[in-house]
DNA sequence: TATGAATGAGGCTTCATTCAT
DNA sequence: CATGAATGAAGCCTCATTCAT
């Protein structure tokens, strides 16, 4: 046996990360944050305590990497939009991208819920989240102006807070919901 | 010399009650559940921690009193609204009064959202909250079934992510928001 | 109405005390010395903590109390017959009073048993039952001597063990047993 | 530098676990189940207070491991006994046995005596142990049987409680026994 | 790189006891 | 004499984190 090549390190490192990562986004998710112990992800992950955290300095250090992780894509979709959200064509397709992230990751957004009303837990994350939050509803405000609305920057922000909101309803209760109605109604109220 | 009567000790109970939850509530709001302890939360209630287990039985049923005593308090101006709001003015006053609620006790949205998304901490308490925004949704509905609208149902749905949307932006910025021309404008989008 | 004679009050104190270690008997045989609370034994004998420490200056001072006045009686059935006990009819008659108190206090015997073998607790009355055994064994031992048997010592010790043996198992399954019938058998072995 | 191989692990495990039953078994015995803490026995066993928990779920669940454990040894003993019992030899062999047992291993039988009366404490090892009791009794009883004796059961049963009465005996007072004596002369009772 | 035994701080809870009234 | 609110020490247990192998 030939000693593993440093690519196929590079490769395990990468693998196990994800590995582990999934299993804590699923425990974070389904237990809480706090209940979700490292134990229980380290054998969700098929993985022993040590090794996790060979990966990660400590519990929230894993957290902090899950949020941001997810803050990427979550941000990819929307600053690929907002610079040019004009049409209604556009808005139409930033409110289905939206439910549609919701709707492909909703561990991610149950946990990121979860973290945003518990003060102590990943304050940085909380603050980051604030800022995009604040840029994205600049970026929406644009398009109210364009628009010629009285008030741009409120209008954005109902938008913004319409959309959590029903995405909050959606993870409580996915059953109940007709997404796609909801997102034409929501582009009718305003386009 | 003689004990205390029966009414002075109802009095001390109702009293110390009262202080316990009120130091419970900021504690919980303050740090979020799983932070704030017990020793913590006793020495803000000026207390001392078996006294606190005088009067509740266990962390949870703290948790538990706190809610049930908000949602009553959230209950009772819902109810005294919802089979008789028919008209654009009772729906500006619904309105009105739900962001009035989040005003006056910050604190307890704030840690009513904190549990929200904590899958484990008072289930019990989240399925009353879920009945509680399902009967909420239906009387709404009525206005907009009585308006002419061809959605109602998710239409009131809207109405009420709208509200707990701002609601939760609110509780986390509170500085940046003019939540009186937010209440306008919601208005007028649904009225 | 006037103030209480002295005497009155000495018959409430009594009254009172007697309530008390009645209360606490019941709760220790039934829970064990350290499951039953203070608490517990007040609400049974209906009375306050408060004044239950009135009458008893610890949870193991109503320990001591109860087993001093349940040694009390005991030796009172047994010094009335150990220095006379010299034919098979006293004999006799020791062994059915045995058992007879047995069948009269079993809680006070289940709490003996208990306590019996529970270093720590109480250490004082251990101590003194070692003794009143050891009296009791001096006594019946003549018994045997005066028989002229080779060990009376001895064989004394068997007696009083198996009499307790026999208590033991009768408190620990008291459907199970024909005590009188056992009593004869113990009476034919040793007279 | 590799982790530890499997057949390692076990071994650690094994001989931790033995080190703290031992240490546990001192420590009930000694102070009794109640007065015993979780961090004594782990300070006898030099071992942290967390470990024990890795081996053992609870106080209790420790204390039935010590009690399971040392049935297992005890029924060994009697059940290869039981069913062969009809020459008075194998009864001297019997009584011999069973004292035998308690010189051996006192810290059980005190543990055992002490949990016995004990409600609410371990009631599984307390059923457990009757149940052993009338098996064992059943099988004594076979031998009085063949000898022809009028009450061949509750002959058995005194031998039983004799028995037990003069191991509590034994265990209370150690020093001021002949248990060889004491043996032969309950086997010439009972032959 | 990988393991899981081991640690220990800290949390919740119980309960004997005290004391103002 | 009588009450029960109040205290605080002490106990059980959890779990993130470390470390020898």
């Amino acid at each position: 046996m030939s000693p593993r090549t440093e690519e196929q390190y590079v490769q395990i490192r990468k693998n196990r990360k994800v590995q582990i990562m999934e299993a804590a986004l699923q425990s974070f998710a389904l237990e809480g944050y706090y209940k979700a112990s490292i134990a229980g992800i380290a054998k969700r992950a098929g993985v022993s305590k040590g090794l996790l955290y060979n990966y990660f300095d400590s519990k929230e250090a894993l957290l902090d990497a899950l949020l941001a992780f997810g803050m990427e894509k979550f941000g990819d979709i929307l600053t690929g939009i907002d610079d040019v959200l004009d049409t209604p064509e556009e808005l139409r397709q930033y409110i289905k991208g939206g439910f549609e992230l919701i709707r492909r990751e909703p561990d991610f957004f149950r946990l990121y819920f979860g973290i945003l009303m518990q003060p102590g837990v990943s304050d940085l994350a909380r603050e980051h989240y604030g800022e995009m939050v604040q840029s994205l509803i600049r970026g929406l405000s644009v398009y109210f102006e364009t628009k010629g609305d009285a008030n741009p920057m409120e209008k954005a922000m109902l938008l913004g807070a319409l959309m959590d909101g029903v995405g909050l309803y959606y993870l409580l209760a996915p059953g109940t919901f007709d997404l796609e109605k909801l997102e034409k109604m929501i582009f009718e109220l305003f386009k």
